[in-house]
DNA sequence: ACAAAAGTGTTAAACTTACACCCATGC
DNA sequence: GCATGGGTGTAAGTTTAACACTTTTGT
């Protein structure tokens, strides 16, 4: 309920405003869907499957960069918040309709789509791959997992006297089966009379459409910075019911270390509560299943 | 250097394609330009004078809303990154030409600009007062500094099983001499099957134009979440040299709570350089000046 | 003298880190 | 038996929080 009552000089103005007066771009959604995926089945007899981080593509069959592969994503509607547009493609492309997502950040480089001006608010999207359901494959459609691995290639740092930029450059690789997707992307973090700014460079690119190697790889650093603070969105990874070591497995992939075990259970101990379910592992010890603890979340326990 | 080689059916492609075939939303950049303000001159003759936090306002000299007050911002162009427009617009109405800013959040709700379909990305600025100088006001152009306070009014907890809600009002309260703005902001949190959302509504609104009022709530929210988990923005308040006292005095403003000064110096230390300057208050023990630590900022010390 | 702000030291509590250790299981 | 993951305890080190206290200045 505002306050605020249009006069009728008002509506007058409005009837003639005209809004095309302005150029405009095109706006859409794009999401770097994550998952933790199992690679292969264990060979080892005792051993879990080896878990790794995955993201969710799409190969384009269409111009432009047809063949290449593109975030999942669309434009969006006008009667709709950009919100909404990201949640509705995400049900559209994964059928999952309960999902944490989070805006991260807006891409708009004039020269990112030779379409034209098309600019896009990226999402950081989790979800669990066993809820998730592949949609089969149409022409425009074939949504997949990749493999995601980020490695930190160098870091350069030039300081001068009131200035300092920090270079850092990271190898973006990804993988599906035989399919292998690379790129180079240099982070330029400047501190220039006291106040910082950061910029984006992709340098190499291959097979990545638009200027989606970069943003994989800004979702990928948002996830981890997360991840590295709280450690609550983790759980947004994990079915509901979960064994505490697939959330240390989780967290370990995301921030790329061993974590000690000891540790992160003390860590995580006000977040979880016990269920009295276990569930069995080949050759070893049964592991109890334990759920999220609702309400230390909304009090911000454990941040 | 990007690998991508256009190919000539591509090219084709692109030529015939129609970017109008999409609705597309007018982009517009909004900043929240805070500042700590003196309020009036120090009557006792000991006490240093009273600061404030203070935000820039523009009063609307055109429809729609003439006469409120919006906060300063301005279309996008096309050849230029949303973050790029920021800057240009804050140079234009501040002259000032370095300064914090970051983008915060997008804002697309439909009804949120009588005029259509317009969406805006919102910036928090951060600037030294003292080195701003104020636009004269011309017709459609009077920028002037606002205090602002935000006071949470009450809190609301509906918890179900899987399910949780809650409620939190923010009265925002803004004046300049006799003028005085205000609004209340709800903000619900909603944690459903555990996975976390927020929205805003504005429930009451007197003297902001558009959906103003959320923007500043949330600029402001932003603002003192970033101080709380690191503080390193808030240098970005103050002018190059500066006294410890002052630091505290600008985060006590922001967090809204007194802070222990033997802990707050133990915490910023690694953060600053001792100068050998000094500067005299009236009636109390002159104050060593200090500047930032660049190196502590880029190797991210003290976080 | 004295109030205001500048500035230092000291302690207990809380948290983090690293490591050592035992348990239960399927092959 | 034994490798693998499940799970607990404990001691050292670091950080945080609270408080007490001294210094310097202009009126």
């Amino acid at each position: 309920m505002k306050n605020y009552v249009m006069s009728a000089e008002e509506k007058k103005y409005l009837k003639g405003y005209d809004i095309t007066q302005y150029a405009r771009p095109s706006l859409t959604a794009d999401m770097a869907v994550f998952a933790v995926l199992t690679e292969g089945d264990s060979k080892e007899y005792r051993k879990d499957p080896k878990k790794r981080l995955g993201i969710l593509m799409i190969r384009r069959g269409t111009y432009p960069y047809k063949d290449c592969y593109a975030l999942p994503g669309g434009f969006a509607r006008e009667n709709e918040r950009i919100e909404d547009t990201a949640f509705r493609e995400l049900k559209e492309e994964t059928s999952v309709d309960s999902a944490f997502l989070e805006p991260f950040g807006m891409f708009s480089r004039p020269e990112r789509d030779p379409r034209g001006w098309i600019i896009s608010q990226g999402f950081l999207a989790l979800v669990d791959a066993d809820k998730y359901r592949v949609r089969a494959g149409t022409d425009a459609w074939e949504a997949t997992w990749f493999f995601i691995d980020v490695e930190q290639e160098e870091q350069n740092k030039h300081v001068h006297k009131d200035k300092a930029e920090i270079c850092t450059r990271y190898r973006l690789k990804m993988e599906r089966d035989a399919t292998k997707l690379s790129a180079l992307v240099e982070e330029r973090r400047t501190f220039c009379s006291h106040h910082e700014s950061v910029e984006y460079e992709i340098l190499e690119d291959d097979g990545f459409a638009f200027d989606h190697a970069e943003i994989i790889l800004r979702a990928y650093l948002a996830l981890r910075e997360r991840t590295a603070q709280s450690g609550r969105i983790v759980f947004d990874l994990l079915p509901e019911r979960f064994t505490l070591y697939s959330l240390q497995e989780a967290h370990e992939i995301i921030l790329g270390e061993k974590l000690l075990t000891p540790n992160f259970r003390r860590k995580m101990a006000p977040l979880v509560i016990e269920t009295d379910e276990m569930v069995t592992g080949p050759g070893h010890r049964p592991a109890k299943l334990f759920r999220r603890n609702l309400e230390a979340f909304y009090n911000n326990k454990g941040e």
